[in-house]
RNA sequence: GCGGCUAUAGUUUAAUGGUAAAACCUCUGCCUUCCAAGCAGGUGUCGUCGGUUCGAUUCCGACUAGCCGCUCCA
């Protein structure tokens, strides 16, 4: 019976639920919109912010071996240089105007191509260009060869150098074939595109007030990482955890919250001494990091898991273990998992002078601890939550009519409202009465909500919509019977049974943490 | 940033060169003894700016935003 929704749609069908209920809308609307910025709203919030207490919950507070930390979003801009953010945060790209295509200037290589006659002297053909490949020499040679048939040339080819399109000079760049076409005289010149968010510290604008928000959280873990040694009564292995807003100039923002420019990170650095096996600890945090996704309610099915290629990492990186997450519109990266060496405290060493070492007393020697870093955006598991919870049902009535019942599956861990408490009727005042005083006595502990509008029912499928967990029914035998009891209809399975006082608060004590 | 398509109520959609319609949602009141019942009522700057026109939501242009593809994605 339950059907659920075509993927195809699916996405739609959360976009217009978070938008009709208050979860998620475009930044700033009255004014057309921000491409790339969303605002959350009533429910929104609230389901954001018990992402992120959960996280803080199970990683910081319930582990002896984490402490948390906030780093302001503006830190020196000397930080961005040393990370390398800088110089590398950017890709040149070039475009192809007529096939349209886009490549980025270090995966495309060029070689012009030279045939030498029989008297010696050298004739230029031109030049041949391919994308980076397996054999991206051998691919250049059966282009030039190619070229030189064409051309119907005489003589023999020379060595095929291939040179990075990076190099190109400007009298170069018009001859040089896009490889789309074959033909030259399409390629633009490489272009950068910083993704760092550029702002000014201080009221006057000069070279020198120049800084930069922060394009991820992680940074500030390691700047801060002696201070904490030295204060924090910190010992190894150990991390540090940090909650945060991060700014990316993404080209394309796409899928709705998936890839915005401002957006939440939830980061740790983990600190292992640099003799300890790197392996075990990067395994460690994937399978810790998957089981805290099972826990907050996604589905095993949708999850999987992709290492990086050692070809592909960054030449500091052991390796990145990226956990995937089906969406609708694809298989995409949710949580990296990267060990990522001394490379960021060793940076950060050199460019700012002070050493980022521990003391090992065993060995009485110092040295710089590696790190494993898990760094997940709370925007998207908050997209994944809603896109795994989305359900719509077909509920056939008791009349035989079938009608659509549209549910959100949150963990109760997550719902931005626990338990809804609704009076069975609004127009006889002893329910209403002993409505509001359960609700007012839940609400000092839980994020509750009260009803009294409309049939029954109604109420049921609105807090079904927003993935309420629980509805609480005052209704007759509440007052008559003897017990002070409600009924207690949970959204899943739309089954009611009695409970008391006692034990509601009891059920929210077990599955609310 | 490039190309294609699109923009009407909170949502999903109509109609129209002459100051806009329906359903659902929402709100108020009545009614209602357990799964979107019923009745009465309330809520709308046709994304923005400009052009053509006596008159533009409709035609044209630019901008903005959205979707798809390319690209990007520690």
């Amino acid at each position: 019976m339950s059907t659920p929704a075509p993927s195809a749609n699916l996405m739609e069908a959360v976009v217009s639920l978070a938008k009709r209920r208050g979860f998620i809308f475009p930044s700033s609307e009255i004014y057309g919109g921000l491409n790339g910025f969303f605002d959350y709203g009533p429910l929104g919030v609230e389901l954001k912010k018990n992402i992120r207490d959960c996280w803080w919950n199970d990683l910081v507070r319930r582990r002896d071996d984490i402490v948390g930390l906030e780093s302001s979003i503006i830190m020196h801009p000397k930080v961005w240089e040393a990370s390398g953010h800088v110089a590398g945060f950017s890709d040149p790209l070039v475009d192809c105007k007529v096939s349209k295509q886009r490549y980025r200037a270090d995966q495309l290589f060029f070689a012009p191509v030279i045939v030498a006659q029989e008297d010696g002297v050298p004739v230029d053909l031109g030049f041949v260009c391919a994308l980076e490949s397996e054999d991206t020499s051998a691919e250049l040679q059966k282009l030039a060869e190619e070229l030189k048939r064409k051309k119907a040339a005489r003589g023999k080819l020379e060595g095929i150098v291939p040179l990075s399109f990076e190099t190109a000079t400007p009298d170069q760049i018009p001859l040089i074939p896009s490889p789309a076409t074959g033909e030259p005289g399409s390629l633009t010149p490489p272009r950068s595109f910083n993704m760092m968010f550029q702002t000014n510290v201080g009221a006057m604008t000069d070279a020198s007030s120049v800084a930069y928000l922060r394009p991820e959280t992680a940074q500030g873990m390691f700047v801060d990482f002696k201070t904490i040694v030295d204060t924090g009564r910190v010992k190894l292995p150990f991390g540090i955890a940090q909650i945060g807003k991060s700014f990316r100039n993404e080209i394309t923002p796409r899928n709705f919250i998936f890839r915005s420019r401002e957006f939440e990170q939830m980061e740790m650095e983990f600190f292992i001494h640099e003799d300890d096996d790197w392996a075990k600890w990067h395994r460690h945090w994937i399978d810790w990091c998957k089981d805290w996704l099972r826990s907050i309610g996604l589905p095993d099915t949708h999850l999987s898991e992709y290492d990086h290629p050692k070809a592909k990492l960054a030449f500091y990186s052991k390796g990145t273990t990226d956990i995937m997450f089906r969406y609708p519109f694809g298989v995409q990266e949710l949580w990296g998992i990267a060990a990522r060496g001394s490379y960021d405290l060793t940076q950060h060493a050199n460019a700012s002078g002070r050493p980022q070492e521990i003391f090992d007393e065993a060995t009485k020697k110092k040295f710089v601890p590696h790190v494993i870093e898990p760094a997940v955006g709370v925007d998207r598991i908050l997209l994944a939550v809603l896109c795994a919870g989305y359900a719509e049902e077909d509920v056939t009535d008791e009349k035989g009519n079938v009608e659509k019942r549209t549910v959100l599956r949150l963990s109760p861990r997550l719902a931005p409202v626990k338990v809804a408490v609704l009076p069975l009727l609004k127009n006889k005042e002893p329910l209403v009465a002993r409505a509001r005083a359960l609700h007012a006595k839940l609400k000092r502990r839980h994020a509750v909500f009260y009803d009294d509008g409309g049939a029954i029912g109604r109420r049921y499928r609105r807090q079904d919509e927003i993935g309420t967990p629980w509805c609480v029914t005052i209704d007759f035998d509440t007052l008559e019977q003897p017990g002070d009891t409600f009924t207690l209809r949970e959204r899943d399975s739309m089954q009611q049974r009695r409970v008391t006082e006692a034990e509601l608060f009891a059920l929210l004590e077990e599955q609310v943490f």
